[in-house]
DNA sequence: TCTTCCTAGGTTTTT
DNA sequence: CCTAGGAAGA
């Protein structure tokens, strides 16, 4: 333990060795957070403040939680199995599974996941003709979703247009819906597990008691109702539960968007009284002169807890700026700078390509793929997401639970089998009727939809009754044959990946069971045996003991039920992998947490990055302030940073001004590749760098665009289109088009902040930039 | 029921 | 430009 201790810096060693009160640590980028969050857990227990059952940590990702437990598991020799460390969205899930009476839920309540939330959505807006015109899917779902994570149910929502006023309606129904099937979305296992526990006393208290230690990974990150949950775990405003340990860092807060409120770090510093607030500044990751533009650009942010990152690697080298003609250019100047630094022996994999969104990722894939230069692109479907791993799934969750109507929907017809939309209509109006699942309303069919009905629900209790006494993976295999599916895309053409995805579900199962200690004993038999070893007694407010939710998930649950809660919290892998060495591409938001020896960010252009939904949200523009300072701290020893002059998106031609970025970087630390190019740069630039490719010569539409650009180039007054050039008023603009002949022509530039102008040339008095 | 055509829409992402 | 999802035809 004192060797633990020996490697923290003072700011670190103060942050693990606090007394157990409620603290914030700032945690810069690359400032070693995680150690900071192990070593303090491991110094708890190893003082002996604290035993492993009275730690609760919270991650975002699953990848996190699992980074923190084997981190632990090297540094403590306690079992890590009684430590709550996981999602806000695992460890509540836990929760309810135990108290699932308490909570109003089956006990093999089921999880939808996004995808199935929408088409539930769906579903209930057609059920109540609504017009979908006026009230689309989409907005109803972030409508609900929005409403969840703030901690509101329809009730509590203020509405006073009448829009809104439709969206509570139909929200209070969504919830009704379901409630009936006995599935819960991600954010209603949050609420659920929130009002669980200010509902239930008893509960509440014992939790409170408990977790003498919780500790929050990326603070920064957590929504309304997550902090709400956590300061009802903290017992706030009761007097009693445990310490809170936040972790987080305000200046790498980039999910605002998806409900994160960064407002929650000054929240809990104001409510809980923070007197212990610690900055980690000491940087470990990354040279001088790349920290500096860090530290640059974000103080152009107002509203900051403040913070500046210093590090004793030396200033290394400046930031590589370059300038391109189109981002075609902008592509092949990376595989040749990507070439060069391969040969200066950086490893592929440590070399990122970083971009705002995802569709500029596929100018550079072309580029690399034409080059022949392996590389990984993250982000994409993960495997639990596929369609036919869903289908496969939806076949378990109705075994598992036959009221599921998203399930049931799925996989109906199939493989098809007969049950056509008129069949599936009548069914739901019989379900409708009786207020009952659709699986429930089978019965009340007749006629050839009714015995083509019947026939799927005997082959699902078939399987089911097959089933039964099978170990979890033989299960899966079962239902992958007896659901046809297998046969089913061994008929397709591309039906190959879809059976070996198939295939590696029973592996997924075995591993899953394996994991999570479920044996070959029926699960049925473990309950009061398992209740005597688990867990601690909570007696509730009727006088009913209960355990707590310490009881390995084994003894609560079927293995099936657990694999399904399963598929849905970790979604897995998104492809990628393929374990060899390639360079690696991703959005920013990707790459937060990680680090590469050598990073390009690219397509630094007004519009892209910052990009231009952005201007219309408050703060808007200091999130992408934010974004880019996670870009920029993913570097070790070199940064790049690419903008061009012309880009392709959405199918057309744009010419965008340099990021504003540019402008709050410090110049020092710079190093601009690029003079700009002056006159017909087009010309210039083919004989110089990698034009001449003849990949790029004679692919078809780079060919186009040659071609395009040599016609624009030199327009006959003298001025060309991608320019860019200076006003006196309107500052800093691109040509994006010119207009009429030498003597009359009439320019539209693009000024960013002030504006799209047409300008007469022969008036106007630009200067060249 | 399956195919093909057409149109809309296109930051960022985890659970 | 490209993709996904819905609507009309075989």
């Amino acid at each position: 333990m004192q060797n633990l201790l020996h490697k923290l810096n003072p700011e670190q060693l103060a942050a693990v060795t606090l007394p157990p009160q409620s603290a914030l640590i700032l945690a810069g980028a690359g400032s070693g957070k995680t150690r900071v969050l192990t070593t303090r857990i491991a110094w708890l227990i190893q003082t002996g403040q604290v035993g492993p059952s009275g730690i609760m940590a919270v991650t975002f990702t699953n990848k996190a939680a699992k980074e923190m437990l084997t981190r632990l598991s090297a540094m403590l020799p306690v079992n890590t199995r009684g430590m709550w460390i996981g999602t806000f969205h695992g460890l509540c899930n836990r929760l309810l599974r135990s108290h699932y009476r308490d909570a109003a839920l089956p006990q093999a309540f089921q999880i939808l996941d996004t995808q199935d939330q929408l088409s539930m959505i769906k579903r209930l807006l057609k059920a109540n003709n609504v017009d979908d015109e006026k009230y689309p899917a989409k907005d109803l779902l972030y409508f609900i979703n929005n409403a969840k994570d703030q901690g509101l149910r329809a009730q509590d929502v203020e509405a006073h247009e009448p829009i809104t006023r439709k969206f509570v309606e139909l929200y209070e129904l969504y919830d009704q819906q379901c409630q009936r099937e006995g599935v819960v979305d991600f954010a209603e296992l949050l609420l659920r597990t929130y009002e669980l526990l200010s509902r239930n006393q008893p509960l509440r208290h014992h939790y409170q008691t408990r977790f003498r230690h919780i500790l929050v990974d990326e603070f920064q990150d957590t929504n309304d109702l997550q902090y709400k949950l956590l300061k009802l775990l903290a017992g706030y405003g009761e007097g009693q539960g445990g310490a809170l340990f936040a972790v987080g860092d305000d200046d790498q807060s980039i999910y605002a968007f998806r409900g994160a409120n960064v407002g929650n770090m000054s929240a809990f510093e104001r409510d809980f009284k923070v007197t212990n607030l610690i900055k980690l500044e000491q940087n470990y990751r990354s040279h001088g002169h790349i920290l500096d533009s860090a530290n640059y650009l974000i103080s152009y942010n107002r509203n900051r807890l403040g913070k500046n990152l210093r590090t004793d690697a030396g200033q290394g080298e400046q930031v590589r700026v370059y300038e391109s003609s189109s981002d075609l250019e902008e592509a092949q100047w990376i595989i040749e700078e990507a070439k060069s630094l391969m040969a200066d022996g950086t490893p592929r994999n440590e070399i990122a390509i970083l971009y705002r969104s995802n569709a500029q990722s596929r100018v550079i894939e072309h580029a690399l793929f034409a080059a022949g230069m392996p590389y990984t692109v993250y982000g994409g479907l993960r495997y639990f997401q596929r369609a036919e791993v869903k289908h496969a799934i939806a076949y378990l969750q109705l075994m598992d639970n036959p009221h599921n109507d998203s399930a049931f929907l799925r996989v109906v017809n199939f493989p098809t089998r007969g049950i056509g939309a008129r069949s599936i209509e009548l069914l739901q109006n019989a379900a409708e009727q009786y207020g009952i699942s659709l699986y429930a309303a089978v019965p009340y069919m007749t006629g050839k939809a009714g015995s083509a009905l019947g026939a799927f629900v005997k082959l699902v209790e078939g399987a089911r009754f097959e089933t039964q006494n099978l170990p979890l993976p033989e299960m899966v295999r079962v239902v992958l044959e007896r659901s046809t599916l297998l046969t089913h895309y061994a008929t397709e053409k591309e039906g190959a990946d879809r059976i070996e995805n198939l295939e590696q579900l029973v592996d997924a199962a075995a591993q899953f069971v394996q994991e999570e200690g479920f044996g070959q004993q029926a699960p049925a038999h473990l309950g009061p045996q398992a209740a005597a070893v688990a867990g601690e007694q909570i007696v509730t407010e009727d006088g009913v003991a209960i355990l707590d939710a310490d009881a390995p998930l084994a003894t609560v649950m079927s293995p099936l039920s657990a694999f399904l809660s399963h598929a849905s919290l970790e979604a897995g892998d998104a492809q990628a992998q393929a374990g060899q060495e390639a360079l690696q591409l991703m959005t920013v938001h990707s790459a937060k947490g990680l680090e590469f020896d050598a990073v390009f960010i690219t397509g630094m252009e007004e519009g892209l990055f910052p990009h231009e939904s952005s201007s219309r949200e408050a703060d808007g523009v200091d999130e992408e302030r934010r974004l880019m300072y996670v870009a920029i701290t993913r570097a070790r020893r070199r940064l790049y940073m690419s903008f061009t002059q012309q880009r392709m998106l959405h199918g057309q031609t744009r010419f965008n001004m340099k990021s504003r970025f540019f402008d709050e970087l410090p110049e020092e630390s710079l190093k601009w590749l690029s003079p700009r190019v002056q006159g017909n740069w087009f010309a210039n630039r083919k004989s110089t760098t990698a034009w001449d490719d003849a990949e790029f010569r004679n692919g078809g539409v780079d060919n186009k665009i040659a071609k395009q650009i040599t016609q624009k180039s030199g327009h006959s007054s003298g001025w060309r289109i991608g320019e860019s050039v200076a006003h006196a008023k309107f500052g800093e603009g691109v040509i994006v088009n010119i207009e009429g002949g030498a003597g009359a022509a009439r320019a539209q530039i693009n000024f960013g902040a002030a504006g799209m102008k047409v300008l007469d040339l022969s008036v106007a008095k630009l200067e060249r930039l």
